[in-house]
DNA sequence: ATGAAAGCGCTAACAA
DNA sequence: TTGTTAGCGCTTTCAT
């Protein structure tokens, strides 16, 4: 228990006169063994405090036990919930978790691949910074099983688990059509990923499926912040001041469907504002469900993202390869995000300033 | 760059006809070499596409340039940023992050501690559920430099780093105070762990500073939600409940001092359905200052935790441990957190329901 | 039921 | 400047 040294099995072995071998058998319970040795080993490992070392393990056997998570930004709620998911399902499977932040950093990401190989992880959860597919080609040539998460690269052709956000962008605007909204305007943040493009697409959709037009203008785009502070989420500043242009504009949407939540916020703050207030002036929908969204006022209309199950999902793919199995599962797999319906966008009946009419199934 | 094997030194000496030792030294970049065999290793090298293995090298060493990381919950924005702090500053010295989500359960703290040894991390950060001391007693009896982050097990006798939590409450406390509140009632979560125990510790100082009585009832608990759901943080629902509760007393408080800012959505919205608003009924004091914080309506004043610089000075002193540096910083080093004062109790002058007067320097 | 020998991929002595 | 030997702590043959 005491003293700096650690025990290894040559310690135990040699104090008890057995075979390095005998001890080790011993105490990864193989059979086939004397029991009564096996109980003298097993106390003496037990008396002296004796750990295995798995790098050790990890050299002779080929696995190390781990998964890399490479991960853009951990303050993004979104992120925190995939991480504390897949750790909880990799924790379950006896997979410890090593954990990379790219900060949306093309070069970080490099790094990160390459840090990943030497580490021998036994499989590696990724969401790409899309800014180029390359990092990552290594990864599977070398044999280390992969799933990207919530951003796909068609290119490397693996497997991938995300949010359909297409869907996500259809409902939160089918919602708002259905609610009587006729002219709307998306917010979204200026990355060049393909959840932001994906929902935009299934905006337009909807929109086109309503027979509604989408005006020069309807997409507006949050400059993205320069990541100095690495802990720093987006921050909603820049959405009010988006926000602020689009009040001035003569004839204001009947609705906004904001790329994420804190967009939301400074949406709600703009509003405020101008005297105005969702869902009455504007309907408001976000995107992510944050855990705060619920308590704005008015609570927030937003589609929530399936973090949850993208992560076990994620890990289980990981599983089943590294098990050898033939997934049933298809390659690509889209989850698909509930709008979870609040205040913001429901207009006390007859308040409505435009007709319903529009309408569309949302399902 | 292709086919399923990964190269080892091996493959490159017995291309280059070299002695395993010479490729070796050739990419670890030792000089005493011939420039042109160093050439042709690193040709070599690129060519195939070599990875050092990082387990058989740490083997060797002893170091396995991974450092663990053990927090309870990553969806807290707090432990976020801590995550992404020490991320980033491991990083930058080649560390890798081993990360363990112990969702404040003490027997998810004995195993990973268990695994962290098994690891043989290079060194571990502790958040502690502070159940109890004994599952990271052993770390450093083995030698594995060990910083408790926020929530210090002063049994341990190990190195701390964290917020000033006293110095919260009491700075929160004294600024209601100095802003004309008299009595006060703070809302903190139900969980046994010192940080708590701390800001309460603070508020009753500031207090008792000022000449003000704390009545019985003026600490009020919100029963901590039992984890069922990994992800989620704290939930403002219960705070919301018991800021219900606090509502419906004869006389209510002239401010509230809350844990942590989620509850101050509670707060605000069960304040907003009685009517009542921040700050001129009754002002509110967060903790944390969360992304979201500055943007409520009106916006929050609020403690802002150093959670970078935290995760920043853990990273260091585990490597001027590894270093065999004797730090010159204290055993035990509490950061100041700051008051960000914003609208929540920012009353228009001459408004104020209690004259000021029983002033403190907040300083 | 146990032991001896070999080796995972690498680095660190010591030789040559 | 390069090669040889040894060994990190463990598992896995193959003997005994």
């Amino acid at each position: 228990m005491a003293g700096g040294r650690r025990h290894t099995l040559r310690d135990i072995a040699a104090t008890l006169n057995l075979s390095v071998n005998t001890v080790s058998r011993a105490l990864s319970g193989k059979d086939g063994m004397g029991e009564q040795t096996r109980a003298l080993v097993l106390a003496e490992a037990e008396r002296v405090g004796y750990v295995p070392n798995s790098m050790a393990r990890s050299l002779v056997t080929g696995s190390a036990m781990t998964f890399g998570l490479v991960i853009t930004n951990p303050s993004n709620p979104f992120y925190a919930q995939l991480i504390s998911s897949i750790e909880l399902r990799a924790r379950t499977y006896d997979y410890s978790l090593l954990l990379t932040v790219t900060e949306e950093s093309a070069e970080n990401e490099t790094r990160a691949a390459e840090s990943l190989l030497r580490s021998s992880v036994s499989g590696a959860m990724v969401v790409p910074v899309q800014a180029s597919a390359d990092p990552w080609r290594r990864l599977s040539t070398v044999g280390v099983p992969t799933v990207l998460l919530n951003r796909d690269l068609p290119d490397l052709g693996y497997r991938f688990v995300g949010t359909d956000n297409e869907l996500g962008g259809y409902r939160a605007t089918a919602h708002a059509i259905a609610r009587g909204a006729r002219s709307i305007v998306v917010l979204e943040e200026d990355l060049p990923i393909t959840t932001i493009a994906d929902r935009i697409a299934g905006f337009r959709r909807a929109m086109a499926e309503a027979g509604l037009a989408t005006a020069h203008g309807s997409v507006m785009r949050v400059p993205t912040r320069r990541i100095e502070q690495a802990a720093q989420p987006w921050q909603p500043q820049q959405a009010y001041e988006m926000a602020r242009r689009l009040l001035r504009r003569a004839r204001l949407p009947d609705a906004v469907v904001v790329g994420n939540d804190y967009f939301a916020l400074g949406l709600y703050r703009a509003l405020e504002e101008h005297g105005l207030r969702a869902p009455d002036d504007m309907m408001v929908i976000g995107f992510g469900d944050h855990p705060f969204s619920a308590f704005l006022s008015p609570p927030l209309t937003t589609v929530r993202l399936p973090a949850e199950e993208i992560g076990t999902i994620a890990v289980d793919l990981l599983l089943e390869e590294i098990a050898g199995v033939r997934s049933a599962r298809p390659l690509k797999q889209l989850i698909a995000p509930a709008l979870v319906e609040r205040d913001s966008t429901r207009r006390i009946p007859g308040t409505s300033v435009v007709p319903p009419g529009h309408r569309t199934s949302v399902e």
